[in-house]
DNA sequence: ACCAATTTGTCCGTATGTATG
DNA sequence: TCATACATACGGACAAATTGG
């Protein structure tokens, strides 16, 4: 065997399934196919490619998986780009399964929205300005811990949106999705929570719309304070790895997809 | 049609694939099936799940696909949790698609790339800073910027390694990703590059394994603007949308998968 | 509202190459 | 070395859903 030294490297062909996908992949990286457009018939991609239909249903598996296309009301294959919030759970996932700690999760948290509220300080325009405060007015009419989450998250989410930066938005999703479940018991235990929040939420409003980046950063600190506090407060470990009660949550979520 | 309301909700039977995808998932999420585990045989989920081979194979390219699963020299199905770096591409090429800047990209490692020597300054390990000074080392013997920008990428990726945040690692992958090529540009076209990226380095491995957030955090932030300066010397635009010759380099990380 | 053509989801049988013992 | 087991890929088929008259 070492007659000959090692002169080439062992030759893997890729399956032809994977071909496939990569060859649309390529088209819609490139450009040439753009979101929105129809992909064909799985006969006409049959025809194309020379493969059999299993073969290109396979390939077109991995594709929706990836969300580069998916199937509309009427199932035909339409191309699209992935959104961010379809990555959101694969990466929750992952955290999930390596056993991230909700001390990483909260660290993360402080550096993302505190970076956050200061580009949003610099960046937001009127329209995600009046966004937030509208938001806010439903928070302060709303009644039950479920509700305010959902509100709370999204006011989060506006924030993201706000700064203008859709590295920190990507970086951000999976946070928000593990934390859901702890704010919410969060809010429904502990009693001046809800108040706090809002105090919270309205004064980092103001302090975007003011362009006053040191108010929005103190009161973006003490906001994730209270929130560590009362998970703390509830008796929880943040030294603890993410554990079932998340996953569950988890698996509600992907199924709105 | 209006005549009984909406009582109920169109039903959307999923596809025996997905179920045969999400019965495997559940399995794995909820640790029945752990990491290193072996799925069995196609032929055995036929008999299992009593359908066909073809509806398997297309539930499991999903599961490959999402990293779940893989299949090992020998081709049989292994349960695998899914490391950061195989997500990495997706949030990368879904960035790519949204065009976003290489401003934003810029932005968002400043962040990130800061709160991780911050980290890293009070959590580094005797183990990760001897890693640091090694791949210090081989940088400063490398020739070429091709070697340099591949030392370069993995002394980041030991610096938030160094930091002990799963959840800001995930968040950097893309942006490690982007700068790539950008970077290996800046080191073969702009002269003092190298060795400015080699002072930045050294002190800041000096300063982590010193205990020195101050210096840490100063040269940092030097060897981020470094590169945005580089970039900008190169007659780049840092608002363009990231473009047409990332794209290649992707395809090409993506091939060592 | 009905009908014919298309298309998807699923299944069966089979051939071929490769890995394992 | 040989036999067995298995993954990949193919051709063909049919029912249910969708489309377009």
């Amino acid at each position: 065997m070492s007659s000959a030294a090692e002169r080439f490297e062992r030759i893997h062909a890729p399956p032809a399934y994977q071909l496939v996908a990569e060859a649309i992949e390529k088209q819609i990286v490139s450009g040439r196919l753009r979101a929105g457009d129809a992909l064909g018939t799985e006969a006409e991609l049959v025809k194309q490619f020379g493969v059999n239909r299993s073969t290109v249903r396979e390939g077109i598996r991995l594709l929706e998986q990836a969300g580069l296309v998916h199937r509309d009301t009427s199932r035909r294959l339409t191309v699209s780009i992935p959104h961010y919030d379809r990555l959101a759970p694969r990466m929750t996932r992952a955290l999930v399964l390596h056993q991230v700690t909700f001390r990483e999760l909260w660290e993360a948290s402080m550096v993302l929205e505190i970076a956050a509220v200061e580009f949003a300080v610099e960046h937001a325009t009127p329209g995600v300005i009046r966004e937030l405060e509208d938001n806010l007015a439903k928070t302060e009419a709303a009644r039950g811990a479920a509700a305010i989450v959902a509100l709370d998250s999204e006011w989060h989410g506006l924030l993201f949106k706000a700064a203008g930066n859709r590295v920190l938005q990507l970086a951000r999703e999976p946070a928000a999705l593990l934390n859901l479940p702890a704010t919410e018991l969060i809010l429904a235990m502990v009693d001046p929570a809800v108040s706090r929040l809002i105090e919270a939420h309205r004064i980092i409003t103001d302090a975007v719309r003011r362009h006053d980046p040191e108010a929005a950063r103190l009161w973006m600190r003490r906001h994730l304070n209270d929130w560590r506090r009362g998970f703390e407060y509830l008796g929880k470990d943040l030294d603890q790895p993410i554990d079932q009660v998340y996953i569950e949550s988890i698996g509600s979520a992907r199924q709105r997809e």
